[in-house]
DNA sequence: CTTATAATAATAAATTTTCGCAACCTCGAA
DNA sequence: TTCGAGGTTGCGAAAATTTATTATTATAAG
């Protein structure tokens, strides 16, 4: 696999597990969370490592960067395009399977007089277990 | 007007050029961009003055916070819902003045079982000016 | 097995945003 | 108009997240 200026990736333990803990969790973690995660098989990897897999897995495509605002990215490892509900009180993330709504782009190409490539869609509310209030 | 905690909010100069500057502009700031139009008026302000008051202000409901996870937030005068065009090429932001997709949050909130509250919609593409390319 | 070089660990540094505090200013009350 | 409680400011330090640097190590092609 090469990235944008030919240079070729290597496989390495470290990639490998990252790429393994985001595979395995149905959570949205942030970057020091993976760290964490990761330092239980590899206890010297180090945080700067974890940042730069993290952004070559983002790049190959592998895995998603969602950005909250909180100054911090969540990421995600289903890496197919798919929407967000954030509960606001327990403040989980949950994958939505509903497909895509892709007419929007459609009808804001044609207002806008733009060329439309992607869009973004996140939901917030209350999640099942929160609902009582 | 009172914040969460019961106190009264002061109307300053400070936080009237600060609102002023942000009503002005079509554009979608950073604080530091904030920064430098309001210095421009009040020379000896201070970034956090334009941080606590752009907090202020946007728990009042006069504008909006908008995180694209660039590590930074950007704020918009326009606090009415509405939603954004981002220009992958130039970085401009324009605001689409499509009535929002209700049907969605309806969608969702059936199929997921939650109950949503607002949800948040980005557009990417390329602007008119950018579309030769 | 050798070798070129991509990746790592450790640490420093950059960036954006928040905090603590003494001095100052706002606004309602007298 | 004056007064005063307490919200606000400017400034510097501090957080918090992410990126860059560098000497060393490890991957993968031949």
């Amino acid at each position: 696999m090469k990235n944008v200026d030919g240079v070729k990736y290597r496989m390495t333990k470290q990639k490998r597990v990252i790429l393994e803990v985001l595979k395995n969790t149905k959570s949205h973690p942030t970057a020091d969370w993976v760290y964490d995660k990761v330092r239980k098989k590899i206890p010297n990897i180090s945080l700067g490592t974890v940042y730069r897999n993290l952004n070559i897995l983002k790049n190959q495509g592998e895995i998603l960067e969602l950005s909250y605002g909180k100054g911090f990215s969540r990421f995600d490892g289903n890496a197919s395009r798919h929407y967000h509900f954030t509960c606001e009180h327990c403040g989980r993330i949950l994958d939505i399977e509903t497909p895509e709504f892709m007419e929007m782009e459609h009808e804001v190409a044609r207002q806008m007089g733009v060329k439309v490539a992607r869009h973004r869609l996140e939901f917030y509310g209350s999640c099942p277990d929160c609902m009582t209030d």
